[in-house]
DNA sequence: AATGAATGAGCGTTCATTCAT
DNA sequence: TATGAATGAACGCTCATTCAT
């Protein structure tokens, strides 16, 4: 998981210092977010990790929530980017670059940052609109590609179709991460665990029919009552 | 999701009305992990929800660490006990009660308190060794019935392959809770949604093999060297 | 530095396990005030010490200066017990009880109890009345016997000028606590200091005559204007 | 027992305002630490005395053990000023240096400050490293003079024995704070008490010979074997 | 762009005390 | 005698925020 891009306060960030001071905050932030939870994020030891005052850090960012939406874009940005780039270094078959999209998310989803922010994220998602916004778009740029993919290797599944089996897809391999995470007991299965990944979604998406998803007859029956 | 069994400081809770106490507490408590998230958890506003004193909330919980410890047992053991009904009440074939578990799972994180809850457990295990036991321990015994069913269904797969399925089913179902969870943006393609995810563990479970998880030969032998 | 003697409430140790519970309190009591200090003395940390609860501790004293005041008569009483005994050891001159009795202070106040405790004596009679009062009393008492052998040392000095010695000798004494106490830096030098006490003291009540004190004419006349 | 110097947390003070500010703190904390002693003394009660809020308080002094380091030698450096001063004005001769200083101090233990401060002082070094530290520190300085002084008086001594006569001068001197300070039973008698300190101090270092504080022989042997 | 100073609310925790049982 | 339950105040401390400089 990495970052970059700096957004912030209208007016500041102008001059070079200005930009480096934003970055040194966000990536302050991020790093006691991951490390203490949203519970032990404050302004203060933002300003203290970064080295100014609070009074200063105020000045880029005149509410904690400002900083957070900050925050969760910048990271966000940084997650989208390597998360392309991975496509296009992967093979020319439709089918290989879905197994290294796969591959990307399950070792991505094991680096300490990852496994450690994304729970954070879920939970503010809860609590948070702001929070939820953020991540649900970045998820769907994240599908973007899955979807694409899942398109060209069967061609047969309508779009609501398409898009119902790659959200399963992204939303199951993000549930992996409390269990073979970072520091987690399932950690040293990974690599089995990513076969059965593989194998199941290659198959669920090669296979699967519109039968397979569509309501029942009986049920669009009972529906249109 | 719902919750029993009470604990809590060896001297208090040993008449009804402190059994009551208790009760309360967790209860409001439970009620403000869930709507506020862990951020907004204090010790003044459980008192308050109750309707007693932070003094008398202290009494029986000597430090909040104590209690969240309570909270956590108490909202496992209540989920547990749905688990083991739900598939107590399934059909009499394997088949029928691993399908059957799936539907609970699936229709229980999609309840306001368990779209709300899980996330916060998923985000605090990270920062609290406490609450990582709690949250393994309750996977653990969650995914005993899971494992049990697809040794039935599928006898051909070792102790540790059928371990690590059970895991990849169970994960991949929770990761769909902030995605299809109570008020989430897919919470109305949860009929669907389910029916991939039953078509695709039940072809999992059935279809795979050791030779899709274990270790390719030429891996093994590059691990040799 | 011992204890004895078990006042209390009226009503409360009239049985024997009432009397042995107020001892076990003031035992506890003693204890945490000396190894915490009067400000880490709490009648939650004396009723856990003991093993009652705090209701149960109110029952035999009823507010904290009740029991500060049994605590402090309780230490005084064992204190004067020990000092009394120490004398009644000495020989038979008076010159050798004199030397003994300081013996036996610098030695008592050697000792781990002594050096906590007396030091929380004299600031708590700056701030607390009957503190003030126990412990003027206790150091009357004591002076009783140092007071008497100074007349039989040396039968030239008046009633007045005795006193004043004896307090001097007795306060000097006292004042070597937090220099030669237990764990005090010149701990290791408690020898040579009690030679030069015994020397300094036994030349003075020897030494001393009426006009090195009594002020002189001078002074009498003009306080008599 | 007057007070100067300014210590505080880097980065505050630095302007007029911010060292005015940690001067009303320390002056309102030390009236509070002599009036209700240490157990009354409460980062409330000094922001009160201050006029400021808690807040702006910790702002100053992060933690009350910070406050209380920076009180400790605020009081002591004064103290020490007020010690070097007296000795300054005192007389040309030695013995007229030491007879000042012997009246410096009995004139400076009665006052009301004196006499309340350091049976605090004395009580905290029990339980405080920081305190005891700070308290040795402070005697072993007034010390210097002392044991300069009886050096001139009365050069056979050597160097370890001057530094233990100093040593039981200066305690003596120190324990009569509780017994003759502000408001104590023998206040009144100062002035007699006065001269008695002088002469049995003057008598000592005048007349003790190595013989008087050195092991005797018999002892020396025993502790050969 | 940055600091030092300040506020007011809230945090988890401990306190002495009361009282029905 | 003893407990469990409760109060209300105070504790040390952190919080997001404001503002003059």
């Amino acid at each position: 998981m990495r970052s970059i891009k700096l957004q912030n306060r209208p007016g500041t960030g102008t001059y070079i210092k200005g930009q480096e001071r934003i970055e040194q905050i966000l990536v302050a932030a991020q790093g006691i977010l991951i490390d203490k939870g949203y519970s032990g994020l404050s302004m203060r030891k933002i300003a203290t990790a970064v080295g100014i005052t609070i009074g200063n850090l105020h000045y880029y960012y005149p509410s904690k929530k400002d900083l957070l939406s900050d925050l969760l874009d910048h990271v966000i940005e940084g997650y989208l980017l390597e998360f392309n780039t991975a496509r296009a270094e992967a093979g020319s078959s439709a089918l290989d670059q879905f197994i290294a999209i796969i591959n990307f998310i399950v070792d991505d989803l094991t680096t300490h940052d990852t496994t450690n922010f994304f729970p954070e994220l879920w939970a503010l998602a809860n609590h948070d609109e702001q929070a939820a916004e953020r991540m649900h778009e970045l998820y769907r740029k994240a599908r973007l590609d899955i979807n694409d993919l899942i398109a060209q290797i069967n061609p047969t599944l309508s779009h609501q179709q398409r898009e119902e089996v790659g959200l399963f897809i992204s939303a199951s391999l993000e549930g992996l991460t409390p269990f073979i995470g970072n520091g987690k007991p399932w950690n040293s299965n990974v690599a089995n665990i990513k076969r059965i990944a593989i194998k199941s979604f290659v198959d669920l998406v090669t296979d699967i029919r519109d039968e397979d998803i569509a309501s029942s007859k009986s049920e669009l029956i009972a529906a249109c009552d």
